[in-house]
Formats: C-alpha cells, sequence, structure tokens
DNA sequence: TAAAAATACTCCATAGGTATTTTAT
DNA sequence: ATAAAATACCTATGGAGTATTTTTA
C-alpha cells in the first residue's frame, strides 16, 4: 500500500531534482528522502529515478509514476480543504428542527438572541415531525430539535434541556359535558373520538 | 498529511457499517480500526461517524469524506497497477539503440538469437546517433546500445562490453597519392579534405 | 445479557536523525 | 576537492495486538 508522505518525498524531489535540496524545504534529513525514494521503487518495482553527483534526473517509469503522484497529492489536498470547510462551517452553522406547533415562541428568539451573539452563523431551519427531528440530531444531521415529549427510544442518547412548559386549552362548545369541569383528565382523550 | 491506511480501514467500516466486521475483514484486530477512525476524526476536525451498540451510521460530514477517500484510494490502485504493468513489460522488453551504420550486422543477430531465447519479448530499436545513444542509456531510455567510440563523458558511467573490431576501408582513385600506402595513417585525416 | 466500541497497556516496526562513507565531477 | 547520495547505526514515535471496560439495546 503507497504512502502519501513518501509521495510527498518524492514530488518534492521531482522539484528540485536533488534529494539534499528536497530535503531542506521539507525540513527533513537528506537519508530520510533517500529511503523514502527507495522504499516507493522497491515497492513499485520500478526504477523511478537515476542518481549522480550532480542531482537526479526522472527515468521514463518515474515521470508516469509522477502524474500519478500528483494527482493523488491534490486529491488528498481538496479532500482535506473540503473537510475544512466543513469543519469551519459546522462552527458558523447551526442546523435546527422545530415541530410546526412550536415555530411560534422559538423563531423571534433565534433572531433576537441567537444571532446577535453570533452574527456570522447560517441557520438552517428543518420543520418537521418531532420523532423524526429526535434521529435526525442522533444522526447528526441536526445540531438541535425545539421539541416536546421526546418519547422515540433513541431520545434516551441525547441530551434534554427543559425550556418551559406550555398550557393546552381545549376550546369547547358550553353544551359539551367537559365544558362544566374546570381541568380537563388525561385518561379522558384516549376513549373520546377527536373533536 | 492523510494516511491511505486509514482511508482504507475507514473504506471499510464504510462497507460493514460495523467496526467490528471490517477488522475482520482487513485481518486487524478491532481497536485498530477504532483508533485509525478516531484519528482521522481528529485529523480532520469531523466527526465522521456515529458510534452505537448496533455498528455506526455516518454523518453528513462522513459521506462527504467517503467521496474523497474512495476517490483517493482507487485512484492508487491505479498508479499501482499502472507501475505494475510498466514493470511486467520491462523484463519483456529491450530497448536498444543502434547507430544507423552498424544497423547491418546487428540485426540477423537480434532475430535469430535475442527473440530465441526471448520469445515473449518486445523490440524498441532506436537508429540514431551514437553519443545521443550514450545519453539515453544513461537516462534509462535505452536499456542497451550497440555503439562505437563512446567517447561521450557520460559514457564512463556506463558498462562497456566490446563486442568485436570492424576494419575501415578507403576506396581511393588510383592516382589519389595515399593509394601508394598499404596502411592509411590516422593522423592523416584531421589535416586533409574528405573525399 | 449480548454485542459493539472504547480504553489501557505493551511491544515492535519503521521512519527519521546523526555521523560517516562512497562516488563522481 | 566538492557536492551529492548511500550506508550504518541508533532512537523514538506510532500502529497494532491482547485484555479489559464501558455502553446500550
Amino acid at each position: 500500500m503507497l504512502n502519501l508522505k513518501r509521495l510527498q518525498y518524492l514530488d518534492a524531489v521531482y522539484q528540485y531534482k536533488n534529494f539534499t535540496q528536497a530535503s531542506e524545504a521539507l525540513y527533513v534529513s537528506q537519508p530520510a528522502i533517500s529511503s523514502a525514494v527507495q522504499a516507493l521503487e522497491e515497492e513499485l518495482g520500478v526504477r523511478l529515478v537515476v542518481r549522480s553527483s550532480k542531482g537526479v534526473t526522472f527515468t521514463y517509469e518515474g515521470e508516469q509514476f509522477m502524474i500519478w503522484a500528483r494527482r493523488i497529492l491534490s486529491t488528498c489536498e481538496a479532500a482535506e480543504n473540503a473537510m475544512r470547510d466543513l469543519a469551519g462551517t459546522a462552527e458558523q452553522r447551526l442546523r435546527l428542527g422545530i415541530s410546526h406547533v412550536l415555530t411560534n415562541p422559538i423563531v423571534p428568539m433565534i433572531f433576537s438572541t441567537f444571532l446577535r451573539e453570533h452574527p456570522k452563523a447560517q441557520i438552517y431551519l428543518n420543520e418537521g415531525s418531532m420523532n423524526k427531528h429526535v434521529e435526525m440530531v442522533t444522526g447528526e444531521m441536526l445540531d438541535l430539535a425545539y421539541n416536546a415529549f421526546p418519547t422515540a427510544p433513541e431520545a434516551e442518547e441525547l441530551e434534554i434541556i427543559p425550556m418551559g412548559t406550555m398550557e393546552i386549552h381545549a376550546v369547547l362548545h358550553p353544551d359539551h359535558p367537559l365544558a362544566r369541569l374546570d381541568r380537563i383528565p388525561w385518561r379522558g382523550w384516549g376513549r373520546r373520538s377527536s373533536l
């Protein structure tokens, strides 16, 4: 299996056509370069460079290999940059799930408090079902969900911060049998048809 | 700097969605996989997978990174194959430089002797100047040059095998002053106009 | 309780360093 | 005599193994 550091060393050798200069550019010793190139040649079964007392020249095989090496190295660099981007924006990003019924009270809070503290932040709002949001937080698709009754089994691995309570009012016709009560008991809901 | 072995491990994790199975597929221990993935996450500054007691799920960042990882790994494989090809054909290939004036005696030898011993070999014949061939052998562009008078300075780093001698005859008009001699001295050449 | 991943630790291979030798100009 | 690479040798880091612990379904 190839080794990226060796490719990097070979790349420097290709630029300088000289082991010593390559080693100085990379802040390593000359023998480190020497053995890395030897190891590559050994592994590939191919002579990559011709050494002489005035530097190195690349063989045909060496030139061919450099085409691949450069491609590999630049792809790696691109991958690292892509991840740096994701990591960077991740710090400037709030992926928030909000249940439809809870949207009202939370949205003003976001724009007043959160955005004042993180002016550069981007906010991804996902309105949807509460249990779906529990899954999305578990799978790191969301950072945070503003939720109620997190009863899904996955919810237990999440940190849950109580934000407050919400009074639920029943709006009834004065003639409805429950209209006589001050409070409507929970147990009643299961047995009755909804309004 | 990225490390290809770690990418390979992550790739197996991606296939099996399970550290233990990935480790078995690669014939390494489970902690080896575990620490490789941790190291990658550390290096990239990004959470790649979500661990659970029933395996792993890839995060958004993890999925994105896998696109790059696969590309890197397959490019490496292609590079190795390309070099294997070059190394393989190198053993079945004679890159031979022949000076124009020497072509006659060597060509029959190639087809009779060499090809009988190496029936699968390919022969690249390069007809050209003798000093150019010395350079090409030095730079490993040729395996062998059939040459005469290797006087180029680079020739001293080459192994030289005497193949034979060749008589050089001067064809002269009977009235030419040199025609009287049995042998024409070398030193005469420099001072006279050519024929 | 079982299955999966993390942790602790130990060990070894290998990458890298320094000093020196070899080679060729 | 100089400049470059190779070699010898030593050290240290990191990767991998075994054994164990933690976590969650």
